[in-house]
DNA sequence: ACCTGAACACCGTTCAAGT
DNA sequence: ACCTGAACACCGTTCAAGT
């Protein structure tokens, strides 16, 4: 009882942070609820609207871009960075969420708009976005596939180079690209 | 009977290629296989080993870069990306393998090694190879995603640009980068 | 050496029925 | 309106037992 919505979309971010995105099950959220599985149906169409809606919530904390001058760029893409993740598994469920979504509801599509606003050629703003967003994404995932496995296994063999700063300075190759290409 | 790990490997593969990632499990093998689900432990470890064992099929196919040039650059990472979407999942499937594996036994290494036989300073080199690994697996990440949901649903809506070009302009950006930077 | 059969502990989703 | 209970069609993995 006191089911909702809101107290679904957490419990499961709760699961989420304490196991893995693996185990978020509806089985398994119902059971933290004290509820049967089925009556998460009522307040959630599928596990894929859950996975939207956990979505929203962790790219609600994303903070927009101010200007899109080299620095910010650069900050804006480690904050970005950081808040997929500050969940275990965030990486992946907002790139799966985010690759069906319409362009205009993308972190990338704000990013071209403050590109076109510096007046930088269109077909650059769009690469530059759309690129960013996939490196980040791309760049994460590998990130949290690397910690999930560290957590399970052992055989880990470690990488060579700080994430953070090879990340740093694949996106500042882009971002010195788009001022200096013309 | 005449059960083997290349046998195992290559139906996955089909059943991949025919069903996608999501539907290749032992039993849905096994039962292509006429043979029980515990009948594959015998020739593999687990699913995670199976898993790789199809990316390591299915890298087999990229070709080596043998220059690192401009030109070959924007080639080679237009050759990888064609490669992950030749097989449905394909990308997702690589991405989650390569993470887990060592720096050397990457594609991004050989590109590495390639910008440093180049000259291209070890930051800058580490960066854009580990940067243009991730760009391409993050994108083809989505742009899979994308075909997946097609496929099971209708409600996706149509991207404003043609993907491979705009991953080929986000890839440009970076080998500009790698070349102006010093 | 290689496979069967049965079991264990799970999944997402539907749907009639209850309150 | 909101939830239970039971069912359906699935999972990966283990392990004794057969051949």
């Amino acid at each position: 009882m006191a089911l909702s919505r809101e107290i679904i979309v957490s419990t499961a971010l709760t699961i989420m942070d304490s196991y893995g995105l693996a185990d978020v099950s509806m089985r398994r959220i119902a059971t933290a609820l004290e509820v049967q599985p089925s009556a998460l149906y009522w307040h959630v169409d599928s596990k894929q609207d859950l996975l939207s809606a956990m979505t929203e919530t962790i790219l609600a904390d994303l903070p927009p871009l101010l200007s899109a001058d080299p620095v910010r760029l650069r900050l804006w893409a480690a904050r970005f960075h950081t808040l997929l993740l500050r969940h275990r598994g965030g990486a992946e469920l907002v790139a799966s969420a985010l690759a069906i979504r319409s362009w205009d509801d993308t972190p990338a599509a704000s990013v071209e708009a403050r590109l076109l606003a510096e007046s930088v050629p269109p077909a650059t703003a769009h690469a530059a976005a759309h690129g960013l967003m996939s490196l980040i994404l791309g760049h994460a995932f590998a990130e949290e596939q690397r910690a999930q496995a560290k957590i399970l296994r052992v055989d880990l063999p470690e990488r060579p180079w700080d994430q953070a700063e090879s990340l740093d300075g694949a996106v500042a190759l882009i971002v010195a690209g788009i001022f200096e290409s013309q």
